[in-house]
DNA sequence: TCCAATAAGGTAAACGTTTACGTTCATGCT
DNA sequence: AGCATGAACGTAAACGTTTACCTTATTGGA
C-alpha cells in the first residue's frame, strides 16, 4: 500500500517521533535531520493518514451540512461560501440531502456523528426536537443557516424575513402602488413563510393600505409552479392589484410567465417584486426585481462561526446579514 | 467524551471482541449476550467511531467529489444524484470546489487522498496529465463524469456530445428550417466545446445545406451573457437565420433575453434550441425546447460505478447515457 | 466412557499517528 | 572538575476499532 510514517524513520535513521515532529513544525530535531527527512518523503511519495491522525487528535478536520435539497441554485451558492471558508479553513464538507425527511436527516445525523465531524452546518430547514435532543447527545457544535430555532438557542445566520418582506412591500408603496397582493409559501413554515406575510401585512398597515385576506394567496411551496397558479389564483380574487410581492424568485418567475400567457404586460401593468436573487432572476424577461439575500456570504459566515466556535468552544452570537432591493425591469412606478 | 466499545464491553461483562462481533453481524456469541450487549449500547447511546474502523479497515466510505464550479444547476443536478447514490450504499460525499484552478484541484487531491477517501469523481472538467500523474501515484480509483480523457483510460459517464448536437440541428432542419446558426462556447473545449460544433455542422453538412464560418459565433463561456451577446454577433454575421443551436441552455436563455429587447419574436421570427435541460429551460418565456442530459442519472451511474469498482476491483467500461430532445415551446415549424 | 467437534467467548496484536517521558551528549558556568 | 541546562533525539503508550488465535465448556457419537 501506501508509505507510512515507519517507513520514512526507518529510510532517513531516526525514529518516528522525530519524523511526526518535523511534520508537525514542532521543535526537538536538527536542521540537518529535517532536510534529511524531507527529502525521505519526497522520494517515497509519503502522505499522511490523516484517519490516523484523526483517531488521536480528536480533529478530522471535516464538517457536514444538512439541505432539505439540492436542486435550488438557493441552497447551492450557501453551499459554495461553506465550502470557500471550508477550505480555506483546511477542512472539508460533506453534504447531506434531507429532503425534508426527518428519518433521512436522523440517519444522515447519525453517520455524521460517527464519522466524528468536527461540526455540523443545518441549512434552509426546521430544526426538529429529535435532531435537537440527537446533536445535544452527541454534543456535535451546530450552527443554523438561513433559518433558526425559536425553541432552542443555538447560534445562527440569516436575514431577518420579516424586515426583508416590509422592505420588498414599502418599495412598492414607494412606487405609488396602492393595490398590493402578495404570493406566500407555506404559511405554516415559521421561517420563511409567516414572518414573510407579516412583514408584508405590516408595510400595508403601516401606510394605512386597506388589507383584507383578498390581499394575499397561501401555497404550499415555493416554486414555479406555485407562482403561476398563484397569480391566476390572485387574479380571481383581487382583480385590481397593480402590485405584486412573491415570497420567492421561483414563485415572482412563474408569477411573470403566468402575466405573459395571460397578456398582462409586466411591469406595465403589473409589477412583481421577487425574493432571493437567484441567479436566474436577472435572465428572466423582464430581469427580475428583488430583495436579495447574500447567500454566498452568508454560507461563508456561517462555516466561519463554526470553525470560531471549534476553535475557541465559545457559543457565537448569531448574525442577521442585511437584505438588499436589487432594482432591476420588473417594477414600475404607478403616476 | 463519549463512550468506546471499552465501556460497552465493560458494563455488559463481555470482552470488546464480542461487542465488535455483535456489532458487525458475526457469530461467536449466545442470543443472551446479544441481547444484553444491545441493552447496554442503547443505555449508554454508544456510537462506534467510524475513525478507529476507517483506520483498520481502509475503507472509510467517503469518497470526494470534484467539480469546477457550484453554482449551476447543471453541476448541482449532477451532485444531486452522486449524493444519492451514495446514500443508498451507505457512503457520504465530500465536495470540492475547484474553480477551474490547477493548483486548488491539486491542492484537493492531496486533501482527499490524505483523507484516505474510497475514490474520486471528477466531473465537468478537463483531466489534466498532473492530476492523472498524482492520482495514479496515489492510486485512488476514479470515474469521470460528464467529461472524458482522450489521453488516459479511465471509466467515464457523459452522453455523447457530437450525437446530441448533431440531433439538435436536425430537429431544427426537420422543421424545415435551412438558415440554422450556432452560439458555441469555448471551441478549445475539448469536452463540451468542439464536439458540440463539430456535431452542429456535420448535421448540416449530412442535409446538403451550405455552411459557411458565418453560421457559427464562438464565445468564451457557456454562460448568460455569452448568449445575449452572441445572439447580436450573429444576426449582423448571419441576418437570415431563422433557427438557432445554443450550446447551453444559459446561453439560450441570454439569446431569448436579447431577442426580446431586439423585438424579434420568438419562435415566430426566431426558432432556438438549447442544451442541458436545466430546471430553468422550462421557466423561461417561452419555455425552451432543448436537449436534454439526464444529469442526476449521470451522477446516480457515476458513484454506482465507482462503487462497483471499489467492492470488484475491476475497472467498469464508460457508459453514454443517451440524450433526448424535449420538446416545449421556443422552435417552430417553418412553412 | 472418551474423544472430536462445535459454540461461546477472551487475549492481544495491528492499523498509523501523536506525545509524554526518558536518555544521551555537548556546552557553559562556577 | 563538577554540575545544571538544553538540544536532539528515542521509547512506548494511547486513540478505538477488528480479527487471528487461543481457551473452555458442552454435546453427540462410537
Amino acid at each position: 500500500m501506501s508509505y507510512t510514517i515507519k517507513d520514512v524513520a526507518k529510510k532517513a535513521n531516526v525514529s518516528i517521533a522525530t519524523v511526526s515532529r518535523i511534520l508537525n513544525a514542532q521543535s526537538g530535531y536538527s536542521e540537518k535531520t529535517k532536510i534529511r527527512v524531507l527529502q525521505v518523503i519526497e522520494e517515497l511519495g509519503y502522505q499522511p493518514n490523516a484517519i490516523a491522525r484523526g483517531l488521536i487528535n480528536k480533529r478530522t478536520h471535516t464538517i457536514g451540512v444538512l439541505f432539505p435539497k439540492l436542486s435550488s441554485s438557493l441552497v447551492t451558492d450557501l453551499l459554495d461560501g461553506i465550502e470557500k471558508a471550508a477550505g480555506i479553513s483546511g477542512s472539508s464538507v460533506i453534504v447531506c440531502h434531507t429532503e425534508y425527511n426527518g428519518e433521512k436527516t436522523l440517519k444522515y445525523l447519525q453517520l455524521l456523528s460517527e464519522k466524528r465531524v468536527d461540526g455540523i452546518i443545518f441549512a434552509s430547514e426546521v430544526l426538529r426536537e429529535e435532531y435537537y435532543q440527537f446533536l445535544k447527545k452527541s454534543n456535535i457544535p451546530i450552527i443554523l443557516l438561513s433559518t433558526e430555532s425559536p425553541s432552542f438557542s443555538i447560534p445562527h445566520v440569516k436575514v431577518n424575513d420579516f424586515h426583508a418582506a416590509y422592505s420588498a412591500a414599502s418599495y412598492l408603496i414607494e412606487k405609488g402602488h396602492k393595490n398590493i397582493g402578495m404570493i406566500s409559501g407555506n404559511k405554516e413554515d415559521m421561517i420563511a413563510g409567516k414572518p414573510r406575510i407579516e412583514g408584508f401585512q405590516k408595510a400595508l398597515a403601516d401606510a394605512h393600505i386597506p388589507l383584507s385576506e383578498e390581499n394575499v394567496v397561501y401555497k404550499k411551496g415555493f416554486s414555479f409552479p406555485d407562482g403561476v397558479e398563484g397569480l391566476k389564483e390572485l387574479l380571481k380574487q383581487f382583480p385590481s392589484v397593480t402590485a405584486l410581492f412573491a415570497a420567492s424568485d421561483e414563485i415572482a418567475i412563474g408569477a411573470l410567465s403566468a402575466a405573459y400567457h395571460l397578456g398582462i404586460k409586466v411591469p406595465d401593468e403589473l409589477s412583481i417584486i421577487g425574493y432571493d436573487n437567484l441567479n436566474i432572476a436577472s435572465m428572466s424577461i423582464p430581469p427580475l426585481t428583488t430583495v436579495s439575500q447574500p447567500l454566498k456570504e452568508m454560507g461563508e459566515t456561517a462555516a466561519g462561526m463554526l470553525f470560531k466556535l471549534l476553535e475557541t468552544g465559545k457559543a457565537p452570537n448569531s448574525i442577521l446579514m442585511p437584505h438588499q432591493i436589487i432594482e432591476r425591469f420588473s417594477v414600475k412606478e404607478r403616476i
